[in-house]
DNA sequence: TCTGGGGTCCTAGGACCC
DNA sequence: TCTGGGGTCCTAGGACCC
C-alpha cells in the first residue's frame, strides 16, 4: 500500500536553540527578532512549548511575549544554524530512501510503499531523535493534504494516521480554517456562501464555488473539503523563483536620503546574494508607510541581468514610482529570476 | 497584538497588436 | 463615428504558508 508520511519537527527553532543550550531544555524558549523583549516591531518566531503554556505564540509582538512570560529565556533567530539543522534533519530522512518533498526549514512529505506506515514513521522519529537530538511529529495519509492534517493531530511528538475512512469523522464538523490552504479570508468568503464548516464545503456546488473563486481555485476548494490531495511526492529540487530582503525600522523614515541609501542597502544585499547564479528579469519594491499601508511595485529590466549596480538602479527606479509623502516603516527589495533556458 | 521576514501561486484587468 | 474577437505581455494585488 502506497503511503504519503508528512514529517514535520516540533517547536523547530527552539529545539534548535535547546539542542545547542542543554540548560535550557525545560525552560520556556521565545526566539524571534533580535531576542530583546522590550524593543518594539519584532515578533515571536517560534515559542517552546513551555512558552506556549504561557500564551505565547508565533506572530505576537515579544513585548506582548514578555508581558505573558516574563521568565522566558529570548534569543534572536539564527538563520544558519536553522539552515544547517534542516539540512541535517532532511539527510537523515532521505536516507531512509524514500522520495522526500522538502516544504519549509522544518517539514517534508516521504512517500513510502508499506503496510506499516506506523512502524516507518516511529523509525524516522527515532531516527531524527537520535541521530539530530530533535522531537518530530508524523502525520500519515493517502494522500498529502490528509498527511499534513495528521500531523496536526499527531504533535506533539507522536505519529497519527488521516485517510478516507475517517476524515469526516475527525474534520467535518471543523470550521474551513483548518484545512491546509483556506485562510483568514477565505474562510470569510465562504461564510458569506453559507459555507462555514468542512462538511458544507464538501458537499458545496463545485458551479457554485467556481463562481465565487474562479475556475481552478474554487473546485480545488471543494476538493480541500473532501480531503483530496496529491499523492506524487516531487523531488525535484526547485528553482526558486525570487529572492528579497526586508526591514521594518525601529522608527520611521521621513527623510529621502535615508529612504534611498535604505533601498540601495536593501538591493546590494539581494543582488551580492543572487550573485552571478541566476539572471534577475524584474525588480519590485515594496513601501510600508507608518499607517501599515503596504504597496509593490514591481518592473521587468530591459534585459535580464546579474550585475549588483544594475539591481540597484532598478531598485532605486521602482522606488521613484512611489508617493513617499508619508513617514515609512518598511522597505523591501525582491528580485525574480529570469526562467532558464 | 501597534502588527517580522521570506517565500509561492493565482487572478484581474489594462495595453497593445492582429 | 462606431464597431468584432483573440492572443500576449505586463503590473497590481490578493491569499496562503512556514
Amino acid at each position: 500500500m502506497k503511503w504519503i508520511l508528512h514529517v514535520d519537527l516540533d517547536q523547530f527553532l527552539a529545539a534548535v536553540e535547546k539542542r545547542r543550550r542543554p540548560q535550557l531544555l525545560e525552560v520556556p524558549v521565545v526566539v524571534g527578532g533580535s531576542g530583546d523583549p522590550t524593543k518594539a516591531r519584532q515578533v515571536v518566531a517560534c515559542a517552546s512549548y513551555e512558552a506556549r503554556a504561557f500564551g505565547v505564540h508565533a506572530g505576537m509582538p515579544l513585548r506582548a511575549a514578555f508581558r505573558k512570560c516574563p521568565e522566558a529565556v529570548f534569543l534572536p533567530s539564527d538563520g544558519p544554524a536553522y539552515d544547517e539543522a534542516s539540512a541535517e534533519v532532511m539527510g537523515i530522512l532521505r536516507s531512509f530512501g524514500l522520495p522526500v518533498q522538502v516544504l519549509g526549514w522544518d517539514e517534508a512529505f516521504a512517500g513510502a510503499e508499506t503496510a506499516d506506515p506506523e512502524g516507518l514513521a516511529e523509525d524516522i522519529r527515532a531516527a531524527i531523535s537520535t541521530r539530530a537530538g530533535l522531537v518530530c511529529s508524523v502525520g500519515i495519509g493517502d494522500n498529502m493534504l490528509r498527511a499534513k492534517i495528521a500531523t496536526g493531530f499527531a504533535k506533539p511528538a507522536g505519529v497519527y494516521r488521516v485517510t478516507a475512512d475517517n476524515w469526516s469523522e475527525l474534520m467535518a464538523h471543523r470550521q474551513t480554517e483548518a484545512l491546509w490552504g483556506i485562510g483568514k479570508r477565505t474562510a470569510i468568503r465562504l461564510q458569506t456562501l453559507g459555507i462555514s464548516t468542512v462538511d458544507h464545503l464538501a458537499r458545496a456546488e463545485p458551479a457554485l464555488l467556481a463562481k465565487e473563486f474562479g475556475p481552478r481555485i474554487g473546485p480545488w476548494l471543494g476538493r480541500l473539503g473532501q480531503g483530496i490531495g496529491g499523492t506524487e511526492v516531487d523531488t525535484t529540487p526547485r528553482e526558486p523563483t525570487s529572492r528579497s530582503h526586508s526591514t521594518t525600522f525601529a522608527s520611521d523614515l521621513t527623510d529621502r536620503a535615508d529612504i534611498d541609501a535604505q533601498v540601495t542597502a536593501l538591493a546590494q544585499r539581494v543582488a551580492a546574494e543572487v550573485g552571478g547564479s541566476r539572471l534577475v528579469s524584474r525588480v519590485a519594491v515594496t513601501v510600508r508607510t507608518a499607517s501599515f499601508y503596504t504597496r509593490t511595485k514591481i518592473r521587468k529590466l530591459d534585459s535580464p541581468t546579474s550585475s549588483v549596480d544594475a539591481i540597484v538602479a532598478a531598485a532605486l527606479a521602482v522606488l521613484d514610482l512611489f508617493p513617499l509623502d508619508r513617514p515609512v516603516r518598511l522597505l523591501g527589495v525582491r528580485v525574480e529570476f529570469a526562467h532558464q533556458p
